[in-house]
DNA sequence: CTTCGTCCTTGATCTGGATCAAGCATGGGA
DNA sequence: TCCCATGCTTGATCCAGATCAAGGACGAAG
């Protein structure tokens, strides 16, 4: 697997036209990460944008008290580190590869001078940061405003909207225990509302890690708090 | 007070260029909103950008059951709705007038055209949008990661870094209930947790509103989560 | 096959902050 | 001047979810 390859599969770059395209791929290098390997630190300088190839990875904030919150999980066409990028400031989190994982890296300095050359990747860039603006401000609303089965209920209708396999069952990004994480919840309470939708007879777990939405629409409605009154 | 005048205080342009500026200038519109007033409802289409002139403005997300979440309180020469019109999707969260307030609007298809137009211009506000973000995830990690006093402590040193008064109070923008809100509080709880950190001897309140920090060092270990063991 | 190390589940208990319920203070309007 | 509305404080109680504590399931290493 190439950086041409890892760029072509990536979100945050497909809509940049082709001249863009190809000034990115000249500039971006290859790194492989091994499972548990720490990609950086947060308030480190930032080294670019990374775009996941192969693998996983867990961008987390580490909090007073070594208390962990996992910002996002990053599956291949998926980048972090975009907006420290960007930004030139500090990485305001960590990252970790949870599998063996191959990114591409665009260094910080060569990046920003293409997006000062090219008035087009520079547009075509700054929808793709809007998004995950709207992402971070969904997982806001869902900390704050619901309770833990709303808040499941609602990873898990997102999950199956953006990644549903053949069968239409989906299948957890990395842990339980990093999913829980992202959720603000501990994995003991995921775990246990996890079988609450299971007896309720919502979802299934057809095998570690996989799950499969039985009621989608009531599931909708958990996800607007109603779960207490079924 | 004027367009002009609005958009010559607003952060987020403080680092456009000339030419950018006096388009820009071209595009906006004055619209004054009374107190109380909802300037826009989160789902609607989202009108332009809006600069805070005179007044102050509370952008809030509505969760299931009417629960509201303050996402963030904005003063004279803060902007708000950039990050929907940036990207063109719906408003992401609600948005109300606390006071008479005047702002600066940016009509969205032209302030689009604009930055469309003008590569600078589209430079200049990139870093804007990344420090929104910013903002953003700092938010996740204290509602997150900190206790009450944690946030309460962080708050009002955020707040005296940037606004504290010429004897070193501060103010605290808006109802204390709002500020409560912002925080993922209930009022009483935060009202709780400020004579707490009063009968600690680490602040002060001068009156209602005004607050003197006493003791930023503490203020700083309790924002750090070591307040319980004082 | 056995052992060890993760990860997950389930049960019992605890607790921070929410909720419910009074007061109290301020301030604008008749 | 006296209301009455609004916002703040304080006290009493409650509860969702955290924490503490045991297993159980599975895979990797020997």
């Amino acid at each position: 697997m190439n950086v041409i390859d890892i760029l072509h599969e990536c979100q945050l770059f497909s809509e940049v036209h082709a001249g863009g395209f190809r000034r990115l791929a000249t500039i971006a290098r290859l790194c492989q990460f091994r499972k548990g390997q720490i990609i950086f630190r947060e308030n480190e300088p930032c080294p670019g944008v990374l775009v996941v190839g192969q693998g996983l990875v867990r961008v987390f904030k580490t909090g007073p008290g070594g208390r962990e919150h996992v910002l996002h999980i990053v599956e291949p066409g998926g980048s972090f580190a975009e907006v420290a990028a960007l930004g030139g400031f500090p990485l305001p989190a960590s990252a970790e590869a949870l599998k063996k994982t191959a990114c591409a890296l665009l260094p910080q300095d060569r990046f920003r001078q293409a997006l000062a050359d090219d008035h087009e990747l520079c547009l075509d860039l700054m929808t793709g940061i809007t998004l995950w603006a709207r992402r971070l401000v969904t997982l806001v609303e869902d900390i704050a405003l619901r309770d833990a089965a709303g808040r499941v209920a609602r990873f898990l209708l997102e999950l199956s909207e953006s990644k549903s396999a053949a069968d239409g069952s989906i299948k957890l990004p990395g842990l339980k225990r990093h999913v829980a994480s992202h959720l603000n919840l501990t994995s003991e309470t995921f775990s246990r509302t996890l079988r609450r939708l299971i007896d309720a007879g919502l979802i299934a777990e057809i095998d570690a890690g996989r799950i499969r939405l039985l009621h989608p629409k009531t599931l909708r409605q958990v996800a607007e708090g109603l779960f207490p009154m079924l």
